[in-house]
DNA sequence: CAAACAGTTGAACAATCATTCAACCATAAA
DNA sequence: TTTATGGTTGAATGATTGTTCAACTGTTTG
């Protein structure tokens, strides 16, 4: 049979009754740009490349050559990535001679990169 | 100039200087497939649609109707997204009667949620 | 100054992905 | 056994995105 209700409100039995509990459930989440900013975050950490590049300067900084070659892509590439990574404010940059230094901006990426460790580890 | 070594390997002076260092830095970095399954892990998270239903589901289970609600979207487009998330393992569901309920899989979820808000607010 | 090197950038292409639409399955009620 | 409801699913579509390629900037060295 054709879902002519597609498009109206997702409304079921079960909703009406408690829509108090579920207006609560409204007022616990966060305001939308705060969900936007997160899910945000969370995309720029959602690509194994940029993954591999935040594991690799966690020692130290390194200059994007080093990088490429620990990450095993061209300089071309993790250039792109490193913008990503600098727009979010993941790392910082500093310009030495030819060579440009990228370091983790803080311990806050760290921290969310060791739980997410831990709940993959099981 | 025409940038004719660019599938050469990307190894610069300063890589030459610290081949030790360079060395320990990639001894340090996690196997390739744990790699992969934590970016995999941030990509689920990355998506404001989901990270929406992940927040409606925090305080209790929810019907998927009622999820549809809270999120603004269409029942269809919240199965697709619940399916997702059913995949990575962030949520777990019960059928009662005509509805399904999904609510969050564990505390990891919320704890890596907690540290990356921690982060955006600064 | 010219050549080489480190890195950046924009356009193009392919691949991935979120949403919509339509149909479908399962359960409950009439 | 129909009919309605809650939810799922596959295909199609449009948007986003990662990598490559080619050209370019800026710095150092000969």
């Amino acid at each position: 049979m054709k879902d002519i209700e597609r498009n109206a409100a997702p409304v079921c039995e079960a909703h009406e009754l408690h829509r108090d509990r579920i207006e609560a459930d409204r007022e616990n989440m966060p305001p939308e740009v705060e969900l936007y900013r997160l899910s945000d975050f969370f995309k720029v950490l959602g690509d194994s490349t940029r993954m591999k590049i935040l594991f690799a300067i966690d020692r130290e900084p390194l200059c994007v050559c080093d990088i490429a070659e620990l990450v095993g892509m061209t300089k071309s590439a993790v250039s792109h990535q490193l913008n990503v990574l600098r727009r979010a404010s993941l790392v910082t940059y500093r310009k030495s001679g030819k060579n440009v230094f990228y370091e983790l901006a803080d311990d806050h990426v760290r921290d969310v990169i060791e739980r997410a460790l831990e709940h993959i580890r099981e």
